[in-house]
RNA sequence: GUGGGCGUAGCUCAGCUGGUAGAGCCCCGGGUUGUGAUCUCGGCUGUCGUGGGUUCGAGUCCCAUCGUCCACCCCA
């Protein structure tokens, strides 16, 4: 057992057990994608180190301590993707497809942290991503919000509840930082040793201190939606308005701080309480600045991210499930010859009816044992070649599970509509 | 990165105050049976996470290390 090469530390298996969720909560996500009129694109999983230290921000924890970096033969320093918007934005940039354009984006797959697991939290995880570029907003920022809401609806979870905050243009967030500063400066005694270290890194960070004394200093802090400038407090307010009128309902949390720098106005998440401490299920903002950041022309945008892994995780405590596919036929046969014709019988089902799901037990087993494995597997009907069978030319067909366990023999030419005919009646 | 719990057959676990390993399930084979349920008989699998140490002797004590789970932190 030693000696078995062991999965990476924070990388998770999907079995087949848990594709069946996977594979829902994907395909209910491409309906609502589609309505709403989002297009896939693909980007790569390694990108320059460069990209992610300029979009995410030089002293945000994540490019600090938990991105992969690695030097390649050639000499450069790549990281795989801790996150799935700076990739969208370059693409959207190297590709040309900015110069006013209307970018309504979607892309999914493994984002990489190196982090401590634990529940919840993967060093391999799957990002669901959505960027709707070029829009001012906020309109779309509402429309965003009601796709996820939709979401939610669709897939049977219940146990989420949506924050909203609004940071503020760039200037305004960076007075605001100014006025938190100088108040958790006339009250350093309560600040833990956190929150100290915050002070001058990323003061709005104290607002979502879980230390007690530092919680009560929060309750008299100055509230950053209170010193907006006017136009993201106009902003905000037609945000709210827009999602009261969609009826879905929200909670201001002006503690709502992301945690990448590039966020600005808008800010939202989707929180849990039914999966431990990681209560974020999805979350995003509006990042009017990145794209210029980045090199781009100046192009307003605002999108999300949602932890597929946490999603799948709520659905099935919904208890919303899909039952798996379950075969047509199972095929039975022992010994050389009878396999053979077996095989071909199968492939004759997979021609003659189209999605006939066939399933082939092959090898030495007994048909008691084949028998047992057809129950397990869930089908309704067993063609079975034995050596009567074979001697004579013929299959048996025969109902499984059922209270009746006639068997019946049919000439072979008239097979598939036989088998045909006994679907029909049993759905 | 910091803390705590846990690491014994494929799975779930038992193994008291140290004397070189067990149960159930699963799997394989036989019997009973209206061939697939039930019942019954038999069988397989472990360097007790790894490496050191204490001891005549360690799964059982000590140290280290790795893995895992949960929490802090951070976030999806």
């Amino acid at each position: 057992m030693s000696r078995n090469i062991q999965p990476v530390t924070g990388m998770k298996d999907v079995l087949p057990e848990d594709i069946g969720v996977w594979q829902h909560v994907e395909s209910t996500m491409r309906t609502v994608l589609d309505a709403y009129g989002y297009q896939e694109m693909r980007v790569p999983v390694v990108e320059h180190t460069e990209l992610f230290k300029r979009a995410i921000g030089e002293f945000t924890d994540v490019v600090e301590k938990e991105m992969y970096t690695f030097t390649d033969q050639g000499g450069d320093s790549l990281t795989l993707r801790p996150e799935a918007t700076a990739g969208i934005v370059r693409a959207t940039i190297s590709n040309g497809m900015l110069r006013g354009a209307r970018l309504k984006l979607w892309c999914q797959g493994p984002m990489f942290r190196h982090e401590k697991p634990q529940k919840g939290r993967f060093r391999q995880f799957n990002q669901i991503d959505l960027e709707a570029i070029g829009f001012a907003g906020p309109d779309v920022d509402v429309e965003l919000i009601a796709l996820t809401a939709r979401l939610w609806k669709l897939l049977g979870v219940s146990r989420v509840k949506l924050q909203i905050n609004s940071l503020g243009t760039s200037e305004s967030r960076k007075a605001y930082r100014e006025l938190l500063q100088n108040y958790f400066r006339q009250h350093l005694d309560a600040l833990d040793e956190d929150g100290k270290r915050r002070l001058e890194g990323n003061p709005l960070r104290i607002l979502d201190s879980k230390h007690p004394p530092t919680q009560a200093i929060v309750g008299n802090a100055p509230v950053l939606t209170e010193h907006l400038d006017a136009e993201s407090q106009a902003h905000f307010a037609e945000l709210r308005a827009g999602l009261d009128e969609l009826g879905i309902p929200y909670t201001v949390n002006p503690r709502l701080v992301r945690g990448l720098d590039y966020y600005s106005r808008t800010v939202f998440e989707w929180i849990t309480d039914a999966l431990g401490s990681q209560d974020a299920v999805c979350s995003g903002g509006r990042y009017d600045g990145l794209i210029a950041q980045l090199g781009g022309e100046p192009t307003p945008a605002i999108g999300f991210a949602m932890g597929v892994e946490r999603v799948v995780e709520l659905v099935k405590l919904a208890g919303a499930v899909p039952a798996p596919p379950v075969p047509d036929v199972f095929v039975m046969a022992q010994g050389e010859r009878a396999q053979r014709t077996a095989l071909a019988l199968a492939e004759q089902l997979r021609d003659g009816i189209s999605g006939c799901r066939v399933v082939l037990h092959c090898g030495a087993a007994k048909f008691k044992t084949q028998f047992r494995r057809a129950d397990e597997s869930g089908a309704r009907l067993a063609l079975i070649v034995g050596d009567d069978e074979l001697a004579r030319g013929v299959a048996a067909l025969k109902p499984l599970r059922g209270a009746e366990t006639t068997q019946v023999e049919y000439p072979l030419a008239q097979l598939c509509a036989r088998v045909e005919e006994f679907l029909r009646r049993a759905t």
